[in-house]
DNA sequence: AGTTAAAATGACAACGCTGTCAATAAGCTA
DNA sequence: TAGCTTATTGACAGCGTTGTCATTTTAACT
């Protein structure tokens, strides 16, 4: 019995023989361990938590299936757990959470993982987690954090649209609480200063990443257009573009003739747009799924570390017809 | 420990005065019984699986927020369970779940859980199950289903245009696979049948309940629109409507004023077009909340019944912008 | 072959609960 | 109040694994 456990988990000292009976017979019999045994007996745990409060679902359904992927592999299961930051016993229900079922550990997702209060309760309470995070990679935290190179793209973004001969370019900003949003816009300025355009802080909207900010932003960014002329929006995100397109449509401003949209994140938003966004590719999937995989390998011992694990990702560039040369 | 066993399960022979003292103690530590200890040693699990292969995203995160609100409050946990229907090896990674952790039961939303074969394995493994389906509720299986009346909402829809003057109502389908497109279909016939309107079977396009195909739809029910003279459109979802608002926009067409357009569910899609979607609203959180309680009182014995379950939903029509009398 | 060290295997308790059944306390009757 | 019945409580095993430590087997030497 001993001996299958040693085979499961893979540990040393089993001989080749014998680990292949084992196998043989876990194969034939289609043998499961019982997650809720080796949780109980074992030292380590075999259930993730994955937390997030971002109100986009599709956002969420990415990161839910890149860490499920990672964790059938592995054995292990996964908690969800949504909140908002807003509610005040939060607290409570995270360790009512932790206290029903030990976990190997969390992944914080953003708005929420940049939060200093959870990650210092979470340290009191001892429980792992991994952040994924908006911004620039420093040279600690890389074992525990993932970060989407926001600016990174914003700035290929926006220099994308610069090629484009736009110099006269509106922002829509997303939630300014939020770190992507300030990721975002120095993307975008330094975009600019390194194009030796200047920065004009009309062009720039604060909105609230949603369909209707992005409508409100196009709209008063593109209000009495003889002063700024502006001639393309890039939109914080694929909401919030797609509700820029729609205003300027409205407005029977021609997409992208008189006006270049573009949007950030890639999803299902900017293809469901006409025309069809141009945008940052976010692989949320993937992002989740390293940010798994780096989550097992802090809760494992030295033994079978992960070593492929990326810790940085920027989002890449996708040139769809929202974008094009100014006319 | 027995006795606060029996308390925290709310077995009787249990004193008053014992219970007391025994859940002051429970809230005076924040005791939280040991998820996996439970599943390990009960003959009843505290684990639900919640399994879906619907690719829309709103809809899903809804589902699994009303399970996963019972499961809070009643001290289950929920394991997810995205699948593709169409994976060959569907039914080895349901055995593998159910091996992996002992379950109290699953819920099955559609279009999987129109699938009787999955059903047949479920039986035949012996795991409890509460299916969501679309369509008209029937006398036997009210303890196993929960039904959303897309007949009926069909139906309220169409009155709603006919009623405004329409008459040459164009219908745009989704998947013909899908249980919820037949029954908003035939729930479109009837009001048209009911008010002595002829079905036109041209008037009928088949979708694919994407945005994509919500254009292909309109488009090609209004190309060479003398001859049919379509003055509505109901679309079979939010995302096909959507997709009819932005191809009637693109065609010069004013919205409601010379075109109603209808949607189905009432996502966040149909807020975000402009105008608003007129549509019928389908509470799926509230639907997912009874789904759980649902399999909760299967799973238990005699004892903690629920009885105010609703088993049968009707989605309700939400009037906004998108339709209008036929001018 | 005999000795010793190292590698591989096995025995057994323990994880935190619940089910079973025995023991005790409370309530009731005469 | 004794003697009974019933309600309540407690003792103990066991759920399916893993960690610890003892035992056996193998390999590597004289």
């Amino acid at each position: 019995m001993k001996t299958v456990s040693r085979v499961i988990n893979k540990e040393p000292s089993v001989r080749k023989k014998t680990y292949d009976i084992v196998m043989e017979a876990v194969n034939e019999l289609n043998y499961q361990p019982n997650l809720a045994a080796r949780n109980l007996a074992g030292t380590s745990s075999f259930t993730v938590g994955l937390v997030y409060d971002n109100p986009n679902a599709y956002y969420v359904i990415d990161m839910q299936n890149g860490v499920l992927s990672r964790c059938k592999d592995e054995g292990y299961e996964l908690v969800i757990h949504p909140c908002t930051y807003t509610d005040a016993n939060m607290e409570a229900d995270f360790i009512t959470m932790i206290k029903r079922s030990r976990l190997a550990g969390l992944v914080l997702t953003p708005p929420l993982s940049e939060q200093s209060s959870i990650t210092n309760l979470l340290d009191e309470l001892n429980i792992h987690y991994v952040r994924v995070l908006s911004g620039r990679p420093t040279d600690d935290d890389q074992d525990t954090c993932i970060y989407v190179n926001d600016y990174k793209a914003a700035y290929e973004i926006t220099t994308h649209l610069l090629a484009h001969g736009h110099e006269n370019i509106g922002f829509i900003c997303g939630d300014k609480e939020h770190k992507s949003t300030s990721e975002r816009l120095e993307g975008y300025k330094a975009a600019l200063a390194d194009h030796q355009v200047k920065f004009n802080c009309d062009f720039v909207y604060d909105g609230k990443y949603s369909f209707e900010s992005g409508v409100e932003g196009a709209k008063t960014l593109l209000a009495d257009n003889n002063k700024l002329a502006i001639t393309a929006i890039l939109g914080g995100n694929d909401e919030m573009a797609a509700g820029a397109l729609f205003a300027s449509r409205l407005m029977g401003i021609a997409i992208p003739e008189q006006l270049s949209i573009t949007g950030f994140e890639d999803s299902p938003f900017s293809r469901q747009t006409w025309p069809k966004l141009t945008t940052a590719h976010q692989a949320n999937d993937i992002i989740s799924q390293h940010a798994a995989r780096l989550l097992f390998t802090k809760t494992r011992g030295a033994r079978n570390q992960d070593k492929d694990i990326i810790t940085s990702f920027t989002p890449s560039i996708v040139v769809r017809e929202s974008s094009g040369p100014k006319q």
